[in-house]
DNA sequence: ATGGTGGTCCTACCA
């Protein structure tokens, strides 16, 4: 079982890419971001014609917005306002296989937070504190960890020191400020969540799936942070196999400003 | 300290 998850940055403009990605890496189920397409234009026929007849989807005019794309069938497809918001950052279901569930899937897009990490002066900060608030309080209360379950998304936080291509630079800079990354922790123990990348790849090394567009040359500079990740509950740690950050695809032409994540699974 | 690029959709807003 191939799980994909990337912050596609526009689903109308870059389905072509998304076609290429999948000839080449033939995930099982893909978990899209920022789709940034209203329901009503979400290109559903193109994605079917890629090979996934099972699709869900939330997403609203110009920002946000998530997909789950799967070869296996979707069940019990929830969506989530949150933070009183109907902002399209949160969509669920259970991906059936053999008519089993074989696992629960999350796909997140946290909120990016803004320029300022000082939530008093910046409400996006404040709003992105909140929303990993609501998921550390969600997960323990609707789930129990011995349930297989996958989180993924873009969770706009780095957590470890060489998630970000300085950790004493980035200090001050949202994505990497202590006080989200204590609160993406608070939601990492709140289900004894595993990072089924980490688990393959040592803390010790630089791992980066997002490089922005402001760089004169991204790949040189290589100013990385790892903003996207797969998380797993413990029945599912020990089929865990492999790893994939697909920075190539970064290099493509009129890429995503984030790399494709892929976790393989012994299913 | 600043601005650098890109997407959405027309004027800024968000990343």
């Amino acid at each position: 079982m191939r799980v994909m998850t990337w912050n596609i940055n526009s689903v109308r403009l870059r389905a072509p890419l998304l076609a290429e990605l999948v000839k080449h890496s033939a995930p099982d189920v893909v978990c899209l971001q920022e789709t940034k397409t209203p329901d009503e234009h979400f290109p559903r026929e193109v994605l079917e014609k890629l090979g996934y007849p099972h699709i869900a989807f939330v997403g609203m005019k110009g920002y946000n917005g998530v997909a789950i794309l799967s070869k296996f069938p979707l069940e019990d497809i929830r969506t989530f306002p949150r933070c009183l918001k109907e902002d399209c950052r949160h969509i669920a279901a259970k991906v059936m296989q053999d008519d089993k569930t074989a696992f629960d899937i999350h796909n997140l897009y946290v909120p990016a937070g803004g320029d300022k990490p000082d939530p008093v002066i910046n409400d996006k900060f404040q709003h992105k504190l909140d929303f990993v608030d609501e998921l550390s309080e969600f997960f323990p209360k609707h789930h129990a960890n011995d349930e297989p379950m996958i989180v993924v998304g873009d969770l706009n936080i780095a957590p470890l020191e060489n998630d970000v291509w300085s950790h004493k630079q980035m200090l001050k800079v949202v994505s990497h400020t202590p006080v989200e990354v204590e609160k993406l922790n608070d939601f990492y123990r709140s289900m004894g969540w595993i990072d089924a990348v980490r688990h393959f790849v040592p803390d010790e090394e630089k791992l980066y799936s997002w490089w922005s567009y402001r760089a004169r040359d991204w790949e040189a500079s290589d100013r990385g942070r790892r903003l996207d990740h797969i998380w797993v509950t413990d029945p599912l740690k020990e089929k865990l196999k492999s790893q994939q950050v697909l920075k190539t695809v970064r290099g493509w032409e009129r890429p995503s400003d984030h790399a494709p994540v892929i976790i393989d699974i012994d299913m």
